[in-house]
DNA sequence: GTTTCTTCAGACCC
DNA sequence: CGGGTCTGAAGAAA
């Protein structure tokens, strides 16, 4: 070891900010143990010198321990020190978790484990494993977070409306602790340096609890996630991940750089109020810039949503360069960390947000050049439908009809809702528990107040025409149209596609899948002409099943909550022709890793056999992601989406 | 193991 | 609509 691997108080005052008169010079010093250790000497103030006699101590006994400066560490092992990688043949998933249905006695939630590790060459079938099992979880939590909600309305409904002001729970916080006790949260088995398994740049959360149960950052409300010094393996604290969400006035955030500011000094009222000092996750900073540790990067903002107002998006890898003591604008001393963005990895979410928002805030003539039609709907939808294309002369969206609503044949038995007498509910002041139309839904709505789906059904019945309810109803949901807005683009890979310039939160209402529905009869007559159709049934969304499937969360009682039974399985054997009259869905993609899940409804008539059919976020959809459908068809065969629209 | 402290939340109120 | 205020849970620190 050299010296030049000690560290030194040398970034604290970098060439690039002046050294502020606060901080004292420090001057190296020699001692016992031979190693060099800067021990400030300047007539500070007492509090600061005191502060860096205590880091100084600290240093001299990690430095005692004969550290070497690790380029490539992949783990530090908790006993050793040495660096491992984790290799593809070891367990792919590290979620050992007890099944909950085995626990018999309510165990010590999992602590966090000390062993620091970087996970490499998981492989793309590693990959998708672990994505599978973070979307599931994020499934739970989301499930989880829901009903906690509807379960405290359902409390405060029954004990009259005089108590539903009471201040609400917090529903993210709580779904996340039931999560914990249920050993439910991801990688707590190791400590993860670098990407989370799963976790992919640009992915969407909407609490921070929800940051924890994934592993990706571990405090609830701190900005530095970090372990802690006397439970590593040499004894200094490590930072893996930051939050940077402008808690702190001196941040500076440029994109790809971020000047981070160091955690404490701050009064209840988060003003900066002292001097920071060089400990916890500042000195953990400190460490990780020293070891080459990389750390995960959150951004949250403000971002008015249906579920909350923030967002927190995943911006991947950056790298500690520099860090030093500076005057902040309070005029107190604060750490500052530069971090800059490691190269290679895939554009970071919060620009993709940024851009997203641009295009639809930005007056015309700014946007990029590419947009063939700002609504090709022509306001029949409640949101435009942009077209895109900057790659070939393709206009084709342009050629077709816009239909907002899908048209069924004429002479079939055809009831509208409420003509067979059952008649509708008569929630004038809006639909609420015991409602007739809940009751049509195995007695609970589909929708959750926000106007996302809770869980998939066979059918959903939405309040009608013979409703007394307002259009505002909270089971009226596809009903109001689009509420976010698409656009269709042309893509290299797959022709024409559909993407949503807002994000789209797991169970939000897209569209309508639009066509001119025929009957088996009709739709045989025009097959035989060559015409392509597309045939909702065949529509797969058993991947998403089990969404809203809360048997893990509560397994004991999983007698008194079983999923609501649904009687009528709809015997849906229609056609959709999409060859002339269509809207924005006949645009997406066929996968059968979809993001996107098709769901029956019922709103305008009752006929079960020929329900409407609409498309929902199966997932956290970030603006300008593809959106795509499992057509029910593997990929080598007829697509047609493929056929139909390219 | 326990208790206290800190914290780039989040909801609600005015 | 934004700041004041209240409650809070995890994890670090004591």
């Amino acid at each position: 070891m050299t010296t030049s691997h000690i560290p030194s108080f040398n970034h604290m005052s970098s060439s690039s900010s002046p050294t502020p008169p606060l901080i004292p010079k420090p001057e190296p010093v020699t001692d016992s143990t031979d190693l060099q250790t800067p021990i400030p000497t300047s007539s500070s103030p007492p509090n600061l010198y005191t502060e860096f006699n205590n880091v100084a101590e600290t240093f001299r006994s990690a430095f005692a321990q004969r550290l070497k400066r690790h380029d490539d560490v992949t783990v530090l092992n908790s006993l050793t020190g040495a660096i491992v990688t984790v290799p593809e043949e070891q367990d792919p998933v590290p979620v050992s978790v007890p099944s909950p249905s085995l626990v018999t006695r309510k165990p010590k939630p999992q602590e966090r484990s000390s062993e620091l590790v970087r996970i490499t060459d998981v492989g793309p079938e590693g990959e998708r494993q672990f994505r599978e099992v973070v979307r599931k979880t994020r499934m739970i939590y989301d499930s989880l977070r829901i009903f906690l909600i509807l379960e405290e309305l359902r409390e405060d409904f029954a004990m009259g409306s005089g108590s539903s002001s009471r201040r609400r729970g917090r529903a993210d916080s709580k779904a996340a602790s039931m999560m914990k006790e249920r050993f439910l949260w991801l990688n707590r088995d190791k400590r993860i340096v670098g990407s989370i398994p799963g976790v992919q740049v640009g992915d969407i959360f909407f609490f921070r609890l929800e940051l924890c149960v994934m592993g990706l950052h571990g405090q609830t409300q701190a900005g530095i996630d970090y372990l802690i010094g006397s439970r590593s393996s040499n004894g200094e604290p490590i930072a893996t991940s930051v939050i940077v969400s402008g808690g702190y006035e001196d941040d500076d955030d440029r994109g790809d750089v971020i000047i981070y500011t160091g955690h404490g000094g701050q009064d209840k009222l988060g003003r900066q109020a002292e001097h920071q000092k060089l400990e916890g996750g500042n000195l953990a900073m400190e460490r990780s810039m020293y070891y080459g540790i990389e750390v995960r990067v959150v951004r949250g903002f403000k971002y008015e949503n249906s579920v909350s107002s923030k967002v927190y998006v995943y911006d991947g890898l950056f790298r500690i360069v520099d860090s030093w003591f500076d005057v902040g604008k309070s005029g107190f001393g604060v750490f500052k960390f530069r971090l800059e963005r490691i190269g290679g990895q895939v554009e970071m979410g919060t620009s993709v947000l940024k851009f997203a928002k641009t295009l639809k805030t930005n007056p015309l003539s700014v946007r990029p050049s590419g947009y063939i039609s700002f609504d090709i709907s022509n306001r029949k939808e409640k949101a435009p439908v942009y077209l895109f294309n900057d790659i070939d002369d393709d206009r084709e969206p342009l050629y077709y009809e816009y239909l907002a609503s899908a048209s069924f044949p004429r002479g079939i038995l055809f009831q509208r809702s409420g003509d067979d007498g059952a008649g509708g509910c008569d929630c004038i002041n809006g639909c609420g528990s015991g409602c007739l139309c809940e009751m049509k839904n195995g007695g609970q709505f589909a929708y959750d107040y926000s106007g996302n789906l809770i869980r998939m059904r066979p059918v959903i019945h939405e309040c009608g025409p013979a409703c007394k309810c307002p259009p505002s109803c909270r089971n009226r949901v596809t009903q109001k149209g689009l509420r976010s807005s698409l656009e269709v683009f042309r893509s290299v890979e797959t022709g024409w596609g559909v993407r949503s310039l807002d994000i789209l939160h797991a169970g939000a209402f897209i569209c309508e899948y639009v066509g001119v529905a025929l009957t088996r009869e009709q739709a045989s007559i025009l097959t035989m002409n060559g015409d392509t159709l597309v045939y909702p049934a065949r529509f797969s969304s058993a991947r998403w099943k089990a969404w809203g499937d809360l048997s893990e969360v509560f397994p004991d009682d999983y007698e008194r909550r079983p999923p609501p039974s649904y009687p009528q399985i709809p015997p849906v054997d229609f056609a959709m022709d999409v060859s002339k009259l269509r809207n924005v869905a006949c645009y997406i993609s066929h996968s059968t890793d979809s993001n996107v899940i098709v769901q029956f409804v019922l709103h305008d008539h009752n006929n079960i056999m020929f329900p409407r059919v609409m498309l929902f976020a199966a997932e956290n959809i970030p603006p300008m992601t593809e959106l795509s459908l499992d057509y029910g068809v593997s990929d080598d065969e007829w697509s047609p989406k493929l056929a139909i629209c390219n």
